[in-house]
DNA sequence: GATATATAATTGAGTAATCAAGTATTATTC
DNA sequence: GAATAATACTTGATTACTCAATTATATATC
């Protein structure tokens, strides 16, 4: 008898990969990488598209020097852009620039339709469920 | 009107950083790390123990260099051998040692813990629902 | 059966992340 | 209110990959 729990994990991870591949590769076209997507989509659902640091390493799932090592070249692009708490002088938070708000909706566009391609094979009801589920483990 | 596509896309992925997270450190115990066992998972599962590599890659869901980098070390440790197959000399063939065959066994029970762990919120009723749609998209 | 094409694996160079340690600031406790 | 602990972030060193190019072999085509 197979472990059911066990064999959930390791397909789950199949897809991720999966998912990663296609998602990276079509991003590509608006020259930022699945993860960076995932950071804008965060400050994009923000209260004024304004997140701290480590907040933003939650929400993602990386770590707290990932989200730096990954702001700096954004901030270069000027994608995000650095906020002071005027509150806690330890917080530096970030904020969705007007450029970033273009770029993620631009690549919303592709996101939406990578999206659709790997769920085709599963009803709206079905894709439904699943999120229901998911969100139950995260 | 938010896609749920997109959506589905995103909670996976953070699920994915809970995931790899928690297997990695529980695995840790064992001295491998989830992609490691998820190598040595797929071995297990080919008859005879044997896979080539690329066949490997493609099952573990990274790129043809990444498995030749993976293994150079779990070969060194023994977990695996290299093996020639006589009827094509481009084919460098991977098999499950004895005692990749033994760590392999007790990680298992690490991992079928983590899984229950992360998993512990679904019914097994509604855990196979979500195996058989993710199986739909992988 | 020689030439062109495809496949399997490796290697070099680069990138994206990690962890552990360090800095700066804030909160707690006595 | 001084000392201790906690928090937010950054940096150095390391690791785990990636892609592009290379080597070696096998297959297809003319």
């Amino acid at each position: 008898m197979k472990e059911i729990e066990a064999d959930f994990i390791i397909q789950h991870a199949r897809l991720t990969h999966k998912i990663l591949r296609r998602a990276d590769s079509q991003l590509n076209i608006h020259g930022i990488s699945f993860s960076e997507y995932m950071l804008l989509y965060y400050l994009n659902e923000a209260p004024n598209n304004v997140m701290r640091r480590i907040d933003l390493a939650e929400a993602v799932g990386i770590s707290a020097s990932g989200v730096t090592r990954m702001l700096a070249p954004m901030e270069k692009i000027k994608l995000v852009e650095k906020e002071i708490n005027p509150r806690d002088a330890r917080v530096s938070l970030v904020k969705l620039s007007e450029t970033g708000k273009t770029i993620f909706a631009e690549a919303s566009v592709t996101f939406a339709h990578t999206a659709k391609s790997i769920t085709h094979a599963l009803t709206t009801e079905q894709l439904k469920k699943m999120l229901g589920f998911t969100s139950q483990l995260v």
